[in-house]
DNA sequence: GATGAATGAGTCTTCATTCAT
DNA sequence: AATGAATGAAGACTCATTCAT
């Protein structure tokens, strides 16, 4: 029977997840400790595992918040039921992952490439993490799918397979951009047109 | 003289990265204790700190030869006078990241993904993996150029911009394999295939 | 509140550094180790960093202590209206020196000792105890000053220069009767009226 | 069977006690390693077990040879056949103090204060150090025996517990200079003077 | 005699988690 | 519900000493 309402403890938990980000992202996972996270929330020991039980659930937690955050940017653009071209596809999602990957004044992707390094050892986040990207992978196969039909790009490779090549670019945009930038929403696009067998990105 | 040869000295120094990387692999950088590290080579705590004189130390070299090794594997393939044609150029280069992730039995890119996350936290992993990425970066914009003269794919484009399209295609293609898998050198190329404007890629 | 009260927190405090005094006397600064510490309090290796936060800064505040303590204790002697005449005041410093370092059943002078050794090495215990003896100093011109006005001493010399002897034969009772003994305060009096041009020391 | 002459033994162990005082002065005795020991004298690690077999050992050593110089230095003033009268013998050992204090840029006093620290917790340092007290006390008593016998203090008191004044004085001399500086040969005897029942001391 | 690589017990310190209040 | 003092296992690193060469 919680003693407090459910918003309340909704907005408790959230100021925690922002919190630990704020420490993740100056510190890292693992040089960050209960107590910096408990400062800067502004919350005592008791509160904290009050609301997650371990620093286990609460990495977890923030991980899943950070992707689920950006999952609901993302939905719009990748179900319309009229895709997006090829290269406004490529600019539109370089946007959200940026905007996303800068919200709070986090560094871009600090998140992203944190969360793919935990993965590796902790099996929960791998799942958490690997899930979305299927997730991604088989929306991107039915817009690839689309674009064959309409004549967007040639129509002999198997969607899947274009989908797993849009993928990786994607994730790519994240890596590269993190590590040494150089490449944003619209160098990204151009660069894409460049490639690609259909017409240039039109002007919006 | 009882100082040790160079080449011991060094045998020495790649038993203990070999072993350092056995043990991050299994659990993560900062969850191997140095004592994993100094049992797992068969080392005692002097030993150790006699040829790395920090964990810190030990990391950065740690993925300093990770890094290397797979640079001399790409050098080839990035640095020919005539250049592979965009789809088999994939293929190489993804064939050599996967070779290169599965060596001593390391999971797929391990090395990796964990490499960009302890960056976003540890300036000098930023640095060097970094500066690898620039390098990689300025060799595939010379191939591009080469492309676009040869006709393998429209003149119009910067080549420094698509260049980073293609590195952060296969920057995702680690991420992905890594990740969720489903994504390997044969699959990579002939999804990428359905991208271009050229020819498919020529059986080998 | 769960808060622990100040006079809680002191009480701590001071057990800690009655507990770190046993051990430092027993086998010396640098041999005693934290671990000591702990099990002479009967705390944990938490508690004890709760308290003081490392090694040093415990170091710093057993020397202040135990200098403070004796600072209590030499102040009415020092700062009498009426200073004591030459030899009783030899002999009522000696007293204090004497009884101060038999406290706690500590031996001799250990504090001192070890403090001046300290001292040569750790820069903020030299300002410690260096701040300490400038005091001493001063406060013995004023009485020197007072015992050539009232003609316990020659009148030539300079209050400040008298001062520095003085202080110097306080300072080398400590070390005498620490390394050889055979010098207590009534044998320190009867020496130093030997040499001093005034009356002998009044019986009480 | 010693392999080399006995002159070059001693002069071994002479570069490595100068060695050991330089890194002594510098970290204090636990803070240096035998390591910086070895380093400071150029040699090896069995170079120097072949001459001290153990850090014990070559500590004792250490203070072993610091205060056998002194000795040297004091023996001719503290046994000439007409003392030095009281004002003058405080100025002549203060020198002798200072001189040897200073030799080698070692700060003033450093082997002294360690040396003290030290023989509260190593009994053999105790002893040795102790000894050499013992026998300035002694030398002084003599000379407090001639000065009474000469007239140049009051013939009441016991020569030997003048002697353990004197003896204080000169400690703490070597104290004060140490901690707080601000006394040298020149004022100690000044305020010596102003103390003492005799005459001035004469000028040289 | 001389070397310096190797050893491993011991040091200080941190930190996730608990629980009496 | 909330607090924060307390716990103690575990971590990185040091260093006196030995011994194969």
């Amino acid at each position: 029977m919680p003693k407090i309402s459910e918003e309340k403890r909704q907005a408790r938990r959230d100021q925690i997840l922002a919190a630990s980000w704020r420490c993740f992202s100056r510190r890292g996972i693992h040089s960050t400790s209960m107590e910096d996270i408990i400062r800067e929330a502004n919350l005592s020991f008791g509160a904290l595992y009050l609301y997650y039980k371990s620093k286990d659930e609460l990495i977890l937690a923030a991980f899943s918040s950070a992707f689920q955050e950006m999952r609901l940017l993302l939905a719009p653009i990748l179900t319309r039921e009229d895709p997006y071209p090829p290269a406004v596809l490529v600019r539109e999602v370089a946007k959200v992952i940026t905007i996303h990957a800068q919200r709070d004044k986090l560094n871009f992707g600090v998140a992203f490439l944190m969360g793919w390094g935990e993965a590796q050892v902790n099996p929960k986040v791998k799942e958490l993490v690997g899930g979305g990207q299927m997730m991604y992978r088989e929306a991107l196969a039915a817009i690839v799918y689309k674009w064959q039909k309409r004549g967007d790009i040639r129509p002999e490779a198997k969607p899947a397979n274009v989908a797993k090549v849009m993928l990786s670019f994607f994730l790519g945009f994240i890596v590269q951009s993190a590590m040494i930038g150089g490449i944003d929403p619209e160098t990204a696009a151009k660069g894409f047109e460049g490639i690609i067998s259909s017409q240039p990105v039109p002007r919006r």
